[in-house]
DNA sequence: GTCAATGATTCAAACGTTTTAACAAAGTAA
DNA sequence: TTACTTTGTTAAAACGTTTGAATCATTGAC
């Protein structure tokens, strides 16, 4: 490797001062047209690289940018950082991702990396069991902080998710305006927030069209493929033969459907499925996924907008913001046969 | 936010000196035992932060390492990022990951940006059309590179990847010795390296056993679900009436496998399909994929070790390493049916 | 012909670490 | 006692940038 180049290279070569070349690299005002050229063309011929640490160190600002998320190969975070991105690329910060997969310590690791490395923000979809000191050890040292997806208890910092509860009631509604009667709603758990929330959301709408909430009819359990194609037996095996499925996300519900085909039963005809989220494999899933459409993008960009900013020291956006959902209707879905297979 | 702690905060705190202080919070053996006491209390005591731009100048480890790869969220590299993970981890690096989506001046700008913070390595999966004067970039400014997945002309860095005509070479097999005689190939394209090997594994596969080679039976394609659900219409509409796909990945293979049950036949029994990778979710499609493991966890961690042995100075890898792939049958393959439904 | 204003450039002090060489104090050997 | 080690600590210079204040020419106004 050559001699490094730096500032002071170039203002040799050039008989300047590194002040001076500093100022030009940045398009300063203060130095002459014809300094500037001059300078950034001996930049690029001596191949310059500019070194964000040593400003950083004088500026206290490190263009870093952290996002720490359960799992980042999880596609129902993919579309959120993939708007993360967008919105960062444009203001030219760099992002560190990592995945925490629940554990708070990793989580917390992460954050002190982060400080370590002079991050200037953090947006975080928080561990379950997050400590409300953990967020403020970011915030105490100068690194505010955004959440997704989840809340923390006892922080108040601007937090971005969809509207879960009225996103199962959409869902919810959309059967029973199906005529469907006995809905079941599977997969999930009630131990995180969403969870209650996507609950919630399922009981209003069955109770407000007058109709039974039956506990049998709550099937939980973890929020893959695989538990929702396990979950097809219990289904089908109901005494209260459940005719469609509100399905916590649309793994749960493709799982369900290949359940239901593996069965004999033909998903969308016989059992009404709807699934959440969106997902780009829920329009070419078999049959075409009925779902609800989560807002994940728009989630992901506010959250960037909101860290951004902060940091330039404009409007505060505290509490929690919650995107509207909206129904994606395909071919899972269909009305209730009077005299049906079931 | 309380003034920032640092090195003299507590070197004062304590009527130490700076240096007492720094060599004390990393261990070294030169400061008394009763003294690296004290100092680590009360660095704990304060809450300080170990700032690593500031260390990193003087030292130029920034303990920063990059790696990029066409989209982290495909889940094709779900396994090599996360065996990549793992071995950073434990040796305390923290890692940059970047998308560059096959762009090459998306890939040089991280690179850039990679230097500017001062990484001290790079592993990547070099964007299609890469040229080599982008990676001596890295290299030219004292920040070493290995790849996986893809090769670059000219390039003879370490490189590990599976061997992709072996594998393919492994699942036309498959599929002959199950009768079959009129085999697609589905999906990927001929720009790469590893496209290329793949047809080659593919067609070595068919000369041997002494099988045509038509070119209407290569349909090239995006590496997606979607891109496989579209080939569907085109593979069954084919003329010389294929019976079975070798797919250039799980993705496309499952993503056909949709499209052809949309068309009221059944994977694995009408028409036989094989995918590539072995993904997660190969195993609980419907019907289950047949597939090839492609030894991603290996690559990912031969890469990452490679890069720090590289970085300690010690023994070089330069050049290919590949990775033996491996067959994995499950259901979406079957017998030729004589007098089948095509 | 002095003074002030303007414009371009530079000085020098930071930013928070690490590390080499030097130093003081105390112990050891002669 | 002297000379030499050993042990623990520190002064000070570096790392490469940014920035407020200072410098130095020019120019224009009176």
């Amino acid at each position: 490797m050559a001699q490094k180049v730096k500032l002071s290279t170039i203002a040799e070569a050039l008989g300047l001062s590194t002040a001076t070349v500093s100022l030009a690299l940045r398009d300063s005002p203060l130095v002459a047209d014809i300094t500037r050229e001059r300078i950034k063309e001996k930049a690029v011929e001596l191949g310059y690289i500019y070194n964000r640490r040593a400003a950083s160190l004088r500026t206290s600002r490190s263009g870093i940018i952290g996002v720490v998320v359960h799992d980042i190969m999880n596609p129902f975070y993919a579309e959120i950082l993939k708007a993360i991105e967008t919105e960062l690329d444009r203001s030219r910060q760099t992002f560190i991702l990592s995945n925490h997969y629940d554990s708070v310590e990793k989580q917390r690791n992460f954050i002190e990396t982060l400080l370590q490395l002079g991050g200037d923000g953090v947006i975080m979809s928080p561990a379950i069991g997050t400590p409300a000191s953990d967020i403020r050890l970011a915030e105490d040292n100068g690194m505010p902080a955004i959440l997704i997806a989840r809340s923390v208890p006892e922080i108040d910092l601007p937090t971005f998710r969809g509207d879960d509860a009225y996103g199962t009631t959409l869902a919810t509604n959309h059967l029973i305006s199906l005529g469907h009667t006995r809905i079941a709603m599977i997969g999930g758990t009630d131990h995180t927030s969403t969870g209650r929330d996507r609950y919630a959301g399922y009981a209003n709408a069955m109770k407000a069209a007058g109709l039974e909430l039956e506990s049998a009819l709550r099937i939980p359990g973890p929020r893959t493929k695989q538990s929702g194609f396990e979950a097809a037996v219990n289904f089908l095996a109901n005494p209260l033969k459940p005719t469609a499925a509100v399905c916590w996300n649309d793994l749960v519900a493709i799982g369900l459907m290949n359940g239901i085909a593996r069965a004999g039963l033909v998903p969308g005809r016989d059992i009404s499925v709807t699934g959440y989220d969106d997902l780009e494999e829920a329009a070419i899933a078999t049959p075409a996924l009925t779902t609800v459409w989560n807002g994940q993008s728009e989630v992901g960009r506010f959250a960037a907008r909101a860290l951004l900013d902060k940091l330039n020291g404009s409007s505060e956006a505290d509490g929690l913001h919650l995107i509207k959902p909206e129904m994606r209707i395909r071919q899972s879905t269909g009305p209730l046969h009077p005299g049906g297979t079931r």
